[in-house]
DNA sequence: GCATTAATTGGTC
DNA sequence: GACCAATTAATGC
């Protein structure tokens, strides 16, 4: 799985955590250490429990997160794109990974070990700081998720997700640009796939969206925002 | 082209 | 709203 080394100075992903903060001369020392690792679609590169091995950067490439719960239902916890990070919350105690993670696409991912994170943090002050304001900015993403989970019904969780993933990953020809599966799009809305599979085949009835195989397209943003709005989208 | 997997729909509890 | 079954569509080999 591994390949020669990216170079962070020459990269073309401006949304990276590490690549904003190059400027930083002390930075230099560190990014020379990590590990390129390269993942086919569907491939999982992260085990639940399993030791810490450092933190992943997507330097290209979509990558699901996932908690696993009783009778193997999984969660999907992020989704995530070039320039997410990914394994940050089992950081700090430095034990386990608390997710699962699985390639959503041919994805090259940026490995630091946990060694070299724990320099980076001690000696780059600039970097810790920003690394902070982004887990407030995690932190409160979550506890945002918790409420939609709590007071939204299916439909409005897939609506939710439609938007979100809309937002996250653009249109391209009308369609967005990910890839996920019915039992994906589930897992993530917290539902089974046939609940799913009925709310996309009504809101295809209702010309709010349209689907091209298993791509999805969103016809009218506003009415869908429309029936979320209540939920505090923004 | 055949075989396995995913998507869809209908029905039951 | 979850679980099961049957049918159809899609995809891998």
């Amino acid at each position: 799985m591994k390949e020669e080394q990216t170079i962070c100075y020459s990269c073309a992903n401006e949304n990276c955590f590490i690549k904003k903060h190059l400027h930083l001369a002390e930075m230099e020392s560190f990014i020379s250490k990590k590990q390129n690792v390269v993942c086919k679609k569907s491939d999982q590169f992260i085990t639940e429990g399993a030791p810490m091995q450092g933190l992943y950067f997507i330097c290209k490439g979509k990558v699901k997160t996932v908690k696993t719960g009783i009778h193997g239902r999984e969660q999907i916890v992020r989704l995530t794109k070039n320039g997410d990070i990914i394994g940050f919350r089992g950081f700090g105690t430095g034990k386990k990974y608390l997710i699962g993670a699985y390639a959503l696409e041919d994805t090259v991912l940026c490995n630091f070990s946990n060694e070299t994170m724990l320099e980076i943090l001690q000696h780059v002050h600039e970097f810790t700081y920003d690394l902070m304001l982004f887990y407030a900015d995690e932190l409160n993403k979550s506890e945002n998720n918790i409420r939609k989970i709590a007071h939204m019904n299916v439909r409005e969780r897939v609506v939710d997700l439609l938007l979100y993933i809309h937002r996250k990953f653009g249109q391209v020809d009308g369609l967005i640009d990910i890839d996920l599966s019915r039992k994906e799009i589930a897992d993530f809305a917290g539902t089974t796939e046939e609940q799913a599979i009925r709310v996309l085949s009504n809101l295809k009835k209702e010309a709010l969206i349209k689907s091209v195989g298993k791509r999805i397209g969103i016809l009218n943003v506003s009415e869908l925002r429309s029936e979320i709005m209540e939920h505090k989208y923004f």
